[in-house]
DNA sequence: CTTGATGAATCGTTGAACAATCCTCTAATT
DNA sequence: AATTAGAGGATTGTTCAACGATTCATCAAG
C-alpha cells in the first residue's frame, strides 16, 4: 500500500504540467523572461496592440497575462494609461530586503531539523555559481546566487514560503538592471555564499545566520548606492 | 514648502479611492464578501455565464474578477472546468501557520523598536474583541482577532508583508468554516490577545513570543481537529 | 463492473465595436 | 515668451457575439 501511496504522489506532483496550458499563462511566460533579462527595462510601457499583434494573442488574453504579472509585481497597470514594466523605487529594494531577513533567517534557524537533500541543495547551487563564474558567465553567476537564496527558505518546507521568495527575487531582478557590473555586483559573494552552505550543514546555524544578515546589508547598501548615483 | 509637501501627501493617499473603478475590482469586491461570510461555501463552482448575469457584467470583466480572488487564494482556476471557492486542506491549513509563526514572531520582535501608535494599534483590537465578545457578535471577535495578529505583524512596518499576512489571514477564513460554533473557537483567545498585547507594550518581547507560539500551537490543532472530524 | 463512444454544457479565445480617458499639438490669451 | 484652452487622434476599458476546445454525464457494449 505504500509502494501504491508513492506512485499516486509522484503522479500528482506531475500534475501542474499537464494543466500548464493557458494562452494568457503562456504569453506571461514570456513577457516575464523579456522583463527578467532586461530586453524589457523598467519603465517601458507594453501596447496592448503592439505586444498583442507581436505574440498573435488577441487584447483579451493578452491582458489576462498582464494581470498575472501585475499580481507578480512585475508590470503596473495604470488606469487609462496601460501596462508599465515595474521600477522599482530604493523603498522597495529596502522592503524586499527585509522581508528577505525574516525568511531567509527562519530558513537558516530551520536548517537543524532539514532533510539532507535540502541541505546538499544549498550547496549544489554554490557550486553552480562558482562554475558560472569560470565561464565569465555573470548573468548565471546572479541566477545561482538567487536559487541559492531559494533554496535556504526551501529548509522550511513551505509551499506559501517558496512561493512568496520566488516573487521577492523576480521583483529584486528589477533592481539589478541599476547595476552596471554585474561582476563586481556578484562575484564577491561567490565565497560568501560558500560559506554560509558549510556552516549550515556543519550545523552551526547561529553563525550562519550572522554571515547571512551581514550578505544582506552589504548586498542592499550596494544596491541602494546604486539607486543614489542612478537618481544623482 | 513642508506644507506643500503635507498636501501632497494627504492627496496622494487619497488617490486608491479615486482609482477605485474597475468594474473587475466591485466584482471581486462582492464575491469576496461572499466567499469569506460563507455564502459562497468552499468547493462550490462560479460559472461564468450564471454569475455574469446575475451581477450584470461580461464574462470578460468577470473573467478578471476571478482572477483578482485567484491570486489572493481564495479561488482556484481549473483549466477548462472554471473557478471554484477555495477547498482548504489539512495541510494548507499548517502551511498558513507555519508561516504566521515566522512572520508574527518577526513582528514581535520588532515590537522593541515600532513606534508607539503601532503598539497602541495593536491594543486596540483588543479592545474591539472584547467590545464585540460581549454584544455576543462572534463573527466580528473573530475580525478583530484577525485585525489584532495583522497588527502584529505591522510592526515590521512593511508593505510587503502586510500584504502577504493579510492575504494569509483571508485565506485562513476559509478554514473557519469547518468550525461550527464560532464562540468555542474565538472565545478562549480573547484573553490571550490582551496578555500578548500588555507583554509588547510593556516590552517582554521573549514572554510575548512564547506566548504566541502557544497560541498557534492551539489554534492549529483546534482546526485540524476540526478537520479530521469532518474528513471521518 | 469496466470500457468506450456520444452529445450537451462550459470554458478558452478571438474579433469587433463603442465609450471613456489620456496625450499631443495647435491656437489663443496674458 | 510663457501659460492656458481646446481639438483631434490614439489607447485603454468594457461589452458582446461567435466558434473551437475540453470536460462531464449519459448510456450502450463487452
Amino acid at each position: 500500500m505504500t509502494a501504491m501511496a508513492d506512485w499516486a504522489a509522484r503522479l500528482s506532483a506531475a500534475r501542474p504540467v499537464l494543466d500548464r496550458a493557458s494562452a494568457a499563462e503562456l504569453v506571461a511566460d514570456v513577457l516575464r523572461e523579456n522583463v527578467i533579462d532586461g530586453s524589457l527595462p523598467p519603465g517601458t510601457r507594453l501596447s496592448e496592440e503592439t505586444i498583442g499583434n507581436l505574440l498573435g494573442v488577441s487584447r483579451n488574453t493578452l491582458r489576462e497575462a498582464f494581470r498575472l504579472l501585475s499580481h507578480e509585481n512585475l508590470l503596473v497597470h495604470e488606469l487609462h494609461r496601460g501596462v508599465f514594466v515595474r521600477k522599482l523605487a530604493a523603498a522597495d529594494v529596502a522592503d524586499i530586503y527585509a522581508m528577505r531577513r525574516i525568511l531567509e533567517t527562519a530558513g537558516v534557524r530551520a536548517s537543524v531539523t532539514a532533510p539532507r537533500e535540502a541541505l546538499d541543495e544549498v550547496r549544489r547551487h554554490v557550486e553552480k555559481g562558482k562554475a558560472a563564474a569560470e565561464d565569465g558567465d555573470w548573468a548565471a553567476v546572479g541566477t545561482a546566487n538567487m536559487r541559492f537564496h531559494r533554496a535556504i527558505t526551501a529548509l522550511l518546507a513551505s509551499p506559501r514560503v517558496d512561493e512568496t521568495m520566488a516573487r521577492l527575487l523576480a521583483e529584486l531582478r528589477l533592481a539589478f538592471h541599476v547595476m552596471g557590473e554585474l561582476r563586481t555586483f556578484h562575484e564577491p559573494y561567490l565565497e560568501d555564499n560558500a560559506r554560509i552552505a558549510t556552516l549550515l550543514i556543519e550545523g552551526d546555524p547561529e553563525r550562519a545566520e550572522r554571515e547571512l544578515l551581514a550578505y544582506f546589508d552589504t548586498a542592499e547598501a550596494q544596491l541602494l548606492a546604486a539607486y543614489a548615483d542612478h537618481a544623482g
